[in-house]
DNA sequence: GGACATACTAAGCGGTTGCTTAGACCTAAG
DNA sequence: CTTAGGTCTAAGCAACCGCTTAGTATGTCC
């Protein structure tokens, strides 16, 4: 139970459903080299050897390399949005602190997938890009309707209730470019804290 | 007073202390390149056509692209820096209050120079990056005094310095990635906004 | 006017890029 | 054994990259 064995199985275990093995070893070598040094400063060189294969078996399993980044975006977006839905609580408080600290410990955990999710969308196609923006949208409403539920439920108090989603949105997806591994949280810490923060913002 | 040429008087601005005008114009050419596409989708035939010259006009000035990044970046850093440690107030929970209102107003109003500042560090040298980090552990140090300062004076309760330090600067800095000027919020009021917020989670 | 420095451009060089082509290898059905 | 289909590689193409070179225009000092 080493943190590199650690992170490998979190990897293998976001990618899980893409097959075949060589597709998905190409995904998690494109995610890696993306997050480290951005989409356009990866070649498809990077990526093949990287997943241990020639220049041109990227273009067996994927169109072209802008499709590696879409896939990589459109399930880490797909990922995040279920673990900030998937929270039991249904208390508004319990359930924000609860879904902050599931939303932010994500982004730390999957810091490297996570940093492709929120600084690479400009490198998307259009289409792709739309088709993106749809799932982040869905992301931001399920923000704000916590908020708005906590507020008639009495227990938030907010004069801005755009302002506080942004912020809390915000606050989350910014772990993703500030977590380092080695650092002196663990991303289960990083949801804590931020869980405290947001609450103490809101209430 | 239009928005254009608001903005544009914002750009003279920030770099007004770069002369000859040719160096500025390419400067801010870059800038604009950089914030929109990222440094690597960026190439110095676009900067020097935004800039209305050849594309080896940008050598006269500058020795590489990359040192057009770093002057952008290290120009960047030092004016943000001078934003948050130039707030007149004493008061521990005021000067909190105005900082944060002044450096998260920058970001928002300098938006493009901001989002190359924050999101381009990667492609600097080595040594550059060295150079740059100086800089952003300074304004570390400084958010972070005045967290202490609060708490100190009673006047903040907050169980994690570092944590709530990190907060903070996470929070402002990420209005570079969102901030759009057509938005729904002025600079100033993203400002005020945000001081507000932060005062909450603090006390 | 002549000598020199500065600011700039037209042209292009060597290297790298994303992606394609032609064909080898492996597996499995007939 | 033959054939077909999927997976992969070696080689390379056209386009584009950052940057250089050679040369022109302009202004300045003597």
């Amino acid at each position: 139970m080493t943190s590199t064995r650690g992170e490998f199985d979190l990897l293998e275990q976001t990618w899980s459903e893409v097959t075949p093995d060589a597709a998905r070893r190409m995904l998690v070598a494109a995610a890696r080299a993306f997050a480290e040094k951005g989409y356009h400063a990866t070649t498809t060189r990077d990526i093949a050897a990287q997943a241990g294969m020639s220049p041109a078996a990227v273009y067996i399993h994927y169109r072209s390399k802008e499709e590696l980044l879409f896939q990589i975006s459109r399930i880490g977006h797909t990922t995040s949005l279920e673990v900030l839905t998937s929270v039991p609580e249904a208390d508004p408080v319990r359930r924000m602190t609860a879904a902050v600290a599931a939303f932010a410990g994500w982004h730390a955990k999957h810091h490297t997938t996570a940093r492709v999710v929120q600084y690479e969308l400009n490198a998307l196609t259009p289409e792709h890009r739309t088709e993106v923006v749809r799932l982040r949208r869905r992301i931001e409403a399920v923000v704000r309707e916590m908020v708005e539920a906590g507020v008639e439920a009495g227990e938030f108090k907010v004069p801005d209730v755009d302002g506080a989603t942004l912020a809390v949105l915000s606050l989350c997806i910014d772990v993703a470019r500030w977590y380092r591994p080695g650092g002196p949280r663990t991303p289960v810490e990083v949801g804590e804290l931020y869980a405290d923060l947001v609450l103490r913002m809101l209430t």
